[in-house]
DNA sequence: CTTGGTTCCTGCGTGC
DNA sequence: TGCACGCAGGAACCAA
């Protein structure tokens, strides 16, 4: 499940790899995953378009071409961007494949399908719905301290789907929601508006510390996720309650649980993020 | 306006 | 050993 360090290492791996080649071939095996035009104008429109740059912005992949056009590319669940050379197998779940004039291959692969591409001008790349209303990224200026204070106080749900909602802050998934908030020590179903300024001081502090741990660290890989060589990540090894459900806490030893909350699987340690949030206060 | 529930999709783990 | 079933979850969509 990419999320943004997943995603900045894909985006950082292709980036010096892309930039400058231009793409000769264009084989579109599942059409459906293209959004917004049919394959023949995907096919035609990228034919002979050449690779500026490589960006991100969320979640969301952006390869910007010549002729001012975008390939916006989010990587949902399982979906997997990666350049192979010509001799090298293009490896499995292969849905679209854009062969460079270097002879290599920038594949797109996605198990479960539910990636999404999107062929915009350069100019109506905030048309694409995911990218139309992105909160501040972690580590940017813009995720400030008072932005979460004043985000959170004038939210009415609880901590854990605030957290996973795009326009709130854009990058967050699953994984680093749990693992930020087992950090800041607040339980997923606290609301908002009920988060001490202690609280939102300590999650201001995890989620940038999560996060930047998580994109030195490659991305996590816990089942599909691959960087942009087809590589593993590595973080998976320093999550503290992610998927450890009945393990112990690493702070604690109280045994992790999970739950549902927000609609997602929620891994947290009832010692260390008890229900009423007092106890370290 | 907000927020919660449902749907999409397929490989894998579980249990009988 | 084989098979049915539930689960994984980001974002669009719909309903209240």
């Amino acid at each position: 499940m990419p999320e943004m360090p997943e995603v900045e290492t894909v985006r950082r791996g292709l980036a010096p790899r892309l930039s400058g080649k231009t793409i000769v071939a264009v084989d579109v095996r599942l059409p459906r995953l293209i959004k917004n035009c049919d394959r023949e104008t995907f096919a035609a429109e990228l034919e002979g378009a050449a690779i500026v740059e490589l960006r991100r912005a969320g979640k969301g992949l952006i390869l910007e071409l010549s002729g001012e056009r975008a390939l916006a590319i989010h990587l949902r669940m399982t979906g997997r961007l990666y350049l192979r050379s010509a001799q090298e197998e293009e490896g499995k779940a292969v849905r679209i494949v854009l062969t460079l004039d270097s002879g290599e291959r920038l594949i797109y692969a996605d198990v479960r399908t539910l990636g999404t591409l999107h062929l915009v001008k350069l100019a109506e790349l905030a048309s694409v719905s995911y990218l139309a209303k992105l909160g501040p990224e972690p580590l940017s200026a813009a995720f400030s301290l008072a932005y979460l204070r004043k985000t959170l106080a004038a939210n009415r749900g609880r901590i854990k789907g605030f957290l996973l909602d795009q326009s709130k802050i854009a990058g967050l998934g699953n994984i680093y929601v749990d693992e930020a908030l087992h950090r800041a020590r607040i339980h997923p179903c606290r609301p908002t508006a009920d988060v001490t300024d202690a609280e939102s001081a300590r999650l201001f502090a995890a989620i940038n510390e999560i996060i930047q741990t998580a994109i030195d660290n490659r991305g996590t890989t816990f089942r599909d996720y691959v960087d942009g060589e087809g590589k593993k990540g590595n973080n998976q090894q320093f999550l503290a309650v992610y998927g450890r459900t009945d393990e112990p806490c690493p702070d604690c030893g109280t045994m992790v649980r999970k739950i549902v909350a927000a609609g997602r699987g929620t891994h947290f340690c009832p010692r260390c993020q008890p229900e009423t949030g007092a106890r370290n206060a």
